[in-house]
DNA sequence: AAGTGGTCTAGACCACATT
DNA sequence: ATGTGGTCTAGACCACTTT
């Protein structure tokens, strides 16, 4: 169960166990676990131990804790569903759909004076600009157009392209992604959009701008897609956090 | 600086006042702050207590750390919008316009298979049934309809409209509002809806379906609103937790 | 070699909730 | 009175980065 001689940090072991536990049904939800001195004392390990997995596991949301009272299982169902920032390649794996894309430019250009704004850097640094067409089960789904800072991209080719962009950022790019803002907008496509997409001019488009944080605070990309509204719908979760 | 007799934790003192010195520029962006050992020695505190401050600040995105090298200021200090349930007079509010709206039906249904469905209810139990056109300065915005159960919402009557519904569903429901699973599209108005929002039939639309759940499990509402496209922008947040 | 954050220990006292 | 999570200590060894 807990390998103190594994390469794995205990806590983290002992936080995937707790997950499993969770996942089998043997930990219910608003149901009581452990405390944390039973977990000591279980796995031979520190308390201190013990709360370095609980805390991470409070932080993911999976459980809660009550002061005097103990530690409960959170109900699951939430939590899953709460607005995560994923690829195209795993949102369309995760529909049962097939992604793939097909590239229409890979260029470096000059940052216009809007684009410096949005990524924070100076006006003319150069930057890549990629447009894609991402099919999923090889019909035109989406036009991705993303904008990122050569400076902040290094060794981006089309190669690395072929597959999901987001992996390429997290092979190469230490500073881990950590949220997007995003505006949503309904219109009617311009003309090469329809062109691309394979839809009349006169069925609409969903338009989301995008623009992607490190958590250093840096500027990852900023990226247009425009989805065919025929074959797309987003879906989310909110949460009210009074 | 930090009190050790204070009731406030020293984790929470030091994290306090490792903010401070962000604020006033003392530790600038993307630059090191002390090291977890020199914290630890200059306030004569434990290493484990500064990490626990530091862990604090690293969870807001306030500073971000690098094995090897030591713990610097993010480059961002906005304040993140995560993602937040909104009404829609909260929402035009902060955008600067001034909230309406005009009753268009106000029913008293049985729900069908499909709805009662989603609300968790028995078919045919009651609903109310609202429909309203939601202004901004007086120009139609979007189109609300909202299904909730008459269990559910005691005494709701169409006074309680002219106000803001969120408000209502605060002073008469105790369980609160935790969360609400969207569905967002692009689509064409019908004639109806072109109609109430004032607009050409061949002006796209963005339609919004909500589910609304409190934090007993029980489902709220269930709620389509229909956007003016060309008035009408959603913006929202967010992140990335691996 | 020196410094950094990451992990871990084996204790301790506190406020709080339950019995 | 007992058990819980919340805070805190004074060490330790590790992997990593920089000098």
């Amino acid at each position: 169960m807990i390998n103190k001689n594994s390469p794995i940090p205990i806590y983290h072991q002992l936080l995937e166990y707790i997950k499993c536990k969770i996942a089998s049904g043997e930990y219910p939800a608003d149901e009581l676990i452990p405390s944390e001195r039973e977990f000591s004392e279980k796995f031979q390990i520190s308390r201190m131990t013990v709360r370095q997995a609980l805390n991470n596991l409070v932080q993911e949301g999976i459980v809660y804790r009550q002061k005097g009272k103990g530690t409960f299982v959170s109900r699951q169902q939430v939590e899953k569903k709460i607005s995560r920032l994923n690829s195209y390649t795993e949102e369309m794996i995760e529909r049962g759909l097939k992604p793939s894309s097909r590239l229409v430019q890979f260029d470096i250009l000059n940052s216009d004076k809007a684009l410096s704004n949005i990524l924070k850097i100076k006006e003319n640094d150069p930057i890549y600009f990629i447009k894609r067409v991402r099919l999923a089960d090889s019909i035109p789904m989406s036009i991705e157009s993303i904008h990122v800072s050569c400076d902040i991209a290094p060794n981006l080719n089309q190669s690395v392209l072929e597959k999901s962009f987001f992996d390429y950022v997290n092979a190469n790019i230490p500073d881990p992604i950590q949220y997007a803002d995003q505006s949503i907008q309904a219109r009617m496509p311009s003309e090469e959009e329809a062109q691309l997409l394979e839809i009349p001019p006169n069925c609409p488009v969903l338009a989301i701008y995008r623009t992607t944080y490190l958590r250093s605070g840096k500027v990852l990309e900023y990226e247009l897609t425009v989805y065919r509204a025929d074959r797309y719908k987003l879906v989310h979760s909110l949460s009210r956090t009074d």
